[in-house]
DNA sequence: TATTAGCACTCAAATCTTATGAGTGCTAAC
DNA sequence: GTTAGCACTCATAAGATTTGAGTGCTAATA
C-alpha cells in the first residue's frame, strides 16, 4: 500500500518531532500544527494505520508514537529533505596537510567535533606502492629501515642484526632495497620477490635475511586497514542504548580496530560513488548491540578510483540531515584535497 | 589515641571483607571470625570507637561499616602484608622490543590486562639527545625529516620545501645537521643552535629555514610528556562511580593527555626510588571527579637517574594488595630491560 | 464519505504505604 | 571487660494509589 500524500505528511512530522523531542508522539500534538487543520481523532486514525503499515510503534497501549526502523528507513529515504546548499556554511574544516594519516585523523576530529557523535574513517583502499626507503645505522648492530609510501604513509622499524656494519654496507643494502622495493606494490613484496633479492646480493645474505624479515615486518604493518575514530566517549552520551553495561561494550567494540574493519567492511561492494551517502539502521547494521545504533557513511573518492569510508556512528534518534550535511561537505573537501590541491600526495 | 592490637585486627578483617564484598560490614559478620572470639556487641564497641577516630563510617544508621580514606589510608599503610614473594608468580610480562615507545604501550596493556583497571604509563623523563637525523628527498620539492633519539624514539616530519633540490644538497644538509645536532639535547636545539648553523651554511639558509622549522616541530613533538594509556574503559565497570555521566567525565578526562600529565605530575617530587609504590587514595588526588578513586603508582628508574611513572586508576575499593604486587613486578622487569638487559637502548 | 466530539479505557511513571531485615546503641547482668 | 537482650533506625523491596497522556471506538456532523 503507497502512502497517500496526508499520511507521508503525518509521518514525516511524527519523526520530526521525535527526532527533537525523544518522546513518543501523540496524536494531539500532531493536531496543533496548524498546516494540518485536523483533529486529533483523524490523526489517531491515521496514524493507526501507519501503525498497521510497520512504520510507526507504540512503546505500550497509552504511549504516543514511535518509528520504527522502517519509518526511519521511509523518512530518509523519502521524507527528509537535506539542508539547502545555502544554509550550509562550507567553511574549510580541513587543515591542509602531507601525510595521509595525519589528514585522516583530522578528519575523524573534526567529524566528531561537529556531530558529537562516535566518528571513524577509513583510509582509501589504494594500491600502496613503496616511494622508497632509507636504512640506516642506528648503532653497530642495529639499523633503521623508514619506508616512505605513497601517501606519505611512513613506516620505521628497528633491525637488530648480529653483525657490525660499516656505512659502506649500509650504502649498499640501500642501493639494493630500492632497486628492488621502489614503486613496487606493497602486496608484491613476498617471498618471491625477496628470493630473487638474495640472489643477487651474494655474500651478505645472512644480514640480508634479517632486514628483510624487518622490512616485512613494516610492510605488513603498512597494508593493514587503517581506521581512525573519534570521539568514541559520545557513545555514552546516547540515553536510549541504556544500560550502562550495553554502553561498555558498545564503546570497547569501537576502539576495536578488528570489529570495525568488519563493521566497514560490510559496508562496502555498493555502488560506490564519491559522495554517496549510506545510512544503517538499527537493525540494518546486523552487529550485536547495535540494533539501537544507525550508523551514516559516505565514500570519498581518490583520482585512481580508490576509495575510502568516513562514517559516524549514533543514536537511531539522530539529526540525519544535519549529519548528511556534515558528511557531504567532509567528502567534498577530502575529494578536492586528493584530486585538485594534491595537499597529499597521491600516484603522481 | 594509638590502635591497639584488637582494634587493628577489627579493622583490618572490616577492610578486607569490605574489599571482598563491597557491602557494608556489619559486627556479626566480624564476630562469626573464630580467631577472633569475640560477640557482636564487642565488635559493636570497637566499631563505635574505630567510627569515633575516623576510620570507618556508617553510610547511614543501621548499616554496617565502610572504610573512609583515613581507613583505606592505615590499611595501606600498615595492615596489609604484601603478597609473599614465593606467592608472586614472576612470569616474564614484557616482550622485548627495541623502541621505548613500543615498550611503554606494550607496558600499559599488559598492566591493564593484569589488573582489569585504567593504567597509565609516562616515558622516563630521560635528557633526549639526538641520535642521529637522516633527511630524505621524498620527491622534488618535499623532504622527509627522521629524527631517532636515545631510546630510539623516532620522529617523522614531512617536509615541503620551495626550492627544487638534487641528491648533493640533501646530502650536505645531512652533514650539516648531524654535525650540529648529533648528541644534542632536545632542550638545547634553540634559536641560537640554529643561528650559528645558519651562519655556518652559508647560501642554503632560505631551504634551511624551512628545514629548521620542520626539524623544530618534530623536536618540539619528541619532547612532549608520552603518556601511554590502556584500558580506560575498565572505568566504566567501577561501579562506585554511580552515575554516567560522572563516569563519562571521569573517562574523558582520562583520555585527555594533557589532564593526566598534570594528574602524574603532581605525584612526582616523592622519594623517586625505583620499586618505590605510591598510593593515593580518594580525595588525596584531589582532582575533580576522582573522590572515588584510588590510583597506585611505581616508578621506575634508568641507569642515569631519570625516572618514570606506571601505573592505575581504580576505585577506591580495589584489590590493593594484587595491584601493589603487579606493580612492583613489572617496575622490576622494566628496571631489568634498562639496566641489564638492554633490551632498549640508553646512553651507552 | 470523511471528519470530529465525546467518552471509557489503558498503562507508565510518580508518589505513598507498608513490610522486612540487617544492623546499631544502650543497658543491665555476668 | 564482655555479653545477652531489646528497642530503635533506615535502606530496600513490594504493593497500592494517583495522575495524566494517550488511545480506540461510537455516534453525530458537514
Amino acid at each position: 500500500m503507497e502512502l497517500d500524500e496526508r499520511k507521508k505528511t503525518i509521518l514525516k512530522l511524527i519523526i520530526a518531532t521525535y527526532l527533537e523531542t525523544g518522546e513518543p508522539v501523540g496524536s494531539r500534538t500532531i493536531s496543533k500544527f496548524n498546516d494540518l487543520n485536523l483533529s486529533s481523532a483523524t490523526i489517531r486514525n491515521e496514524m493507526a494505520d501507519l501503525e498497521e503499515l510497520g512504520y510507526i510503534v507504540q512503546p505500550h497501549t497509552s504511549a504516543g508514537r514511535i518509528p520504527t526502523d522502517k519509518g526511519y528507513r521511509f523518512y530518509v529515504d523519502n521524507l527528509m529533505e537535506e539542508k539547502e546548499d545555502a544554509e550550509v556554511e562550507k567553511s574549510t574544516l580541513l587543515e591542509r596537510v602531507d601525510r595521509m594519516e595525519l589528514l585522516l585523523k583530522q578528519v575523524a576530529k573534526v567529524l566528531a567535533y561537529n556531530t558529537n557523535y562516535a566518528t571513524l574513517v577509513t583510509a582509501p583502499n589504494y594500491r600502496k606502492t613503496v616511494k622508497f626507503i632509507q636504512l640506516s645505522k642506528v648503532d653497530e648492530q642495529t639499523l633503521l629501515a623508514v619506508i616512505v609510501i605513497e601517501g606519505n604513509l611512513i613506516k620505521n622499524q628497528i633491525i637488530p642484526i648480529d653483525t657490525i656494519l660499516d656505512n659502506e654496507d649500509v650504502l649498499k643494502f640501500n642501493i639494493l632495497l630500492n632497486t628492488f622495493l621502489q614503486g613496487a606494490s606493497l602486496e608484491d613484496i613476498n617471498l618471491e620477490m625477496i628470493n630473487a633479492m638474495k640472489k643477487q646480493s651474494g655474500e651478505y645474505s645472512v644480514i640480508l635475511d634479517q632486514i628483510f624479515q624487518g622490512i616485512i615486518e613494516a610492510v605488513h604493518e603498512a597494508n593493514e586497514l587503517e581506521i581512525y575514530t573519534s570521539g568514541a566517549t559520545n557513545i555514552l552520551k546516547y540515553p536510549e542504548i541504556g544500560d550502562i553495561s550495553r554502553t561498555s561494550e558498545l564503546l570497547e567494540k569501537f576502539e576495536d580496530k578488528e570489529e570495525l574493519s568488519h563493521l566497514i567492511e560490510k559496508k562496502t561492494g555498493n555502488k560506490e560513488e564519491s559522495g554517496d551517502i549510506q545510512v544503517y539502521i538499527g537493525e540494518e547494521n546486523a552487529v550485536q548491540n547495535m540494533e539501537d545504533c544507525s550508523m551514516v557513511t559516505a565514500t570519498y573518492k581518490m583520482p585512481e578510483g580508490a576509495t575510502g569510508t568516513i562514517g559516524i556512528l549514533g543514536p537511531k534518534r539522530m539529526d540525519y540531515k544535519k549529519v548528511v550535511s556534515t558528511l557531504k561537505n567532509l567528502t567534498i573537501e577530502l575529494d578536492d584535497i586528493f584530486n585538485k590541491r594534491k595537499g597529499v600526495n597521491d600516484d603522481g
